[in-house]
DNA sequence: AAATCGGGGTG
DNA sequence: CACCCAGATTT
């Protein structure tokens, strides 16, 4: 065996890792990072400011819940503009509630993760016809609840009650992983963190949550750390080495190439052909333009959807790497007048709870689409 | 415990 | 292009 293999378990029982004191550390410097967070807070359209809060001004529970799902591994750019049409249409949970999910996940498409928009629709039912339109106060019973994890919970009820309990996102888990200079990937270890994490919240827990994913946001950034600036400095284990170096990151798998066809068929009138997925898997029961499976390695067969009813196909290949997906889109100019439920209005597709990745379908086979 | 689920931003 | 992001659910 290699040395270097055969001092690997020393090494890493050398490394500091979670320990009790240096928990300890963070929960002694909790009030430099709230003061920190009294004058650096950002501002943003779901969050009362730490000043409102203590005029005692408290979060609507409903404004939380949508944000705090939206932002589930989506930036708060990314979030933005959905979060204002979405309490334009829908100011309250009973409003939410009393929608079509269509209507739901048509407004959802493009955010991405569609399961959390049939969970955020499930959920509203739940509150406005179950709890009178009253989120639970507690984590524990907001877990209960679609959509709502270990996560998001803890958010809730902290950001909403100052319940004290750990809130542990992306965020704040690098700046724990660089706090404690974690030498295991946090995935190993996240229930003890969100515990020791708990340890160290004060009084005002929504306050201290935000400050901490703030401080993850703008000073402990993924690839930059401004350390000068960094109120945890005092403690941080991270700082005297390189806080680059955190956290770990576990082997991620390469995905397979996929491969396939979409047919975007138009009638004389204008009028193209959709159809709907399966609620279950990839952009499940979002709307879609008719295909072939996606297939790994190779390309499959066209295995063309229309026999001699189409006069000119447009081909071309477009390649999305987010699915590493390689997809052939043919334009299918039909000749014979189409009639049906699925057969859609150009106009109208921008409509249709079409994730962006038809979306740049469309554009592709030459479609106006807004 | 590991896989799956989207899309946009960034260096 | 690789990596990351206010994670939850399924297998």
């Amino acid at each position: 065996m290699p040395l270097a293999l055969q001092l690997m378990p020393i090494l890493c029982a050398l490394m500091p890792s979670l320990d009790q004191p240096q928990t300890k550390k963070l929960s002694a410097l909790s009030h430099a990072l709230l003061t920190w967070y009294d004058g650096n807070a950002r501002s943003l359209p779901w969050r009362i400011s730490p000043s409102d809060r203590r005029h005692g001004i408290i979060p609507d529970p409903y404004r939380v819940w949508l944000s705090e799902v939206m932002l589930q591994q989506t930036t708060v750019p990314a979030v933005r503009d959905f979060f204002q049409r979405f309490t334009d249409r829908w100011p309250s949970v009973h409003d939410l509630a009393a929608a079509e999910e269509g209507q739901v996940m048509a407004e959802w498409a493009g955010l991405g993760y569609y399961a959390r928009a049939r969970n955020l629709h499930a959920c509203a039912k739940k509150v406005a016809g179950e709890l009178d339109g009253v989120f639970p106060k507690s984590a524990a019973e907001l877990q209960t609840l679609p959509g709502i994890g270990p996560y998001t919970a803890a958010a809730i009820s902290a950001i909403c009650h100052d319940e004290r309990v750990g809130v542990l996102d992306g965020n704040v888990e690098r700046v724990l992983a660089r706090f404690h200079a974690l030498s295991h990937p946090v995935r190993d270890l996240k229930p003890e963190l969100r515990e020791a994490l708990t340890q160290t919240v004060p009084e005002r827990a929504g306050d201290y949550a935000q400050a901490l994913m703030d401080l993850g946001a703008t000073i402990c950034a993924p690839r930059a750390a401004f350390c000068d600036r960094c109120p945890l400095l005092p403690g941080c284990r991270a700082a005297k080495a390189d806080p680059l170096d955190f956290p770990v990151r576990p082997e991620k798998k390469p995905r397979p190439s996929r491969f396939g066809h979409v047919f975007v068929m138009r009638d004389m009138d204008g009028r193209v052909k959709t159809g709907t997925r399966p609620r279950r898997g990839l952009l499940g029961g979002m709307h879609e333009f008719p295909g072939s499976d996606w297939t790994e390695g190779a390309e499959p067969g066209p295995q063309f959807p229309v026999e001699g009813h189409w006069k000119q196909a447009g081909k071309v290949h477009h390649v999305f790497t987010h699915f590493a997906l390689t997809l052939t889109v043919w334009r299918l100019d039909l000749e014979r007048r189409e009639t049906g439920p699925d057969w859609v209005d150009e106009e109208r597709l921008g409509d249709l709870a079409l994730p962006s990745l038809f979306r740049k379908v469309a554009v592709a086979a030459g479609l106006e689409i807004r």
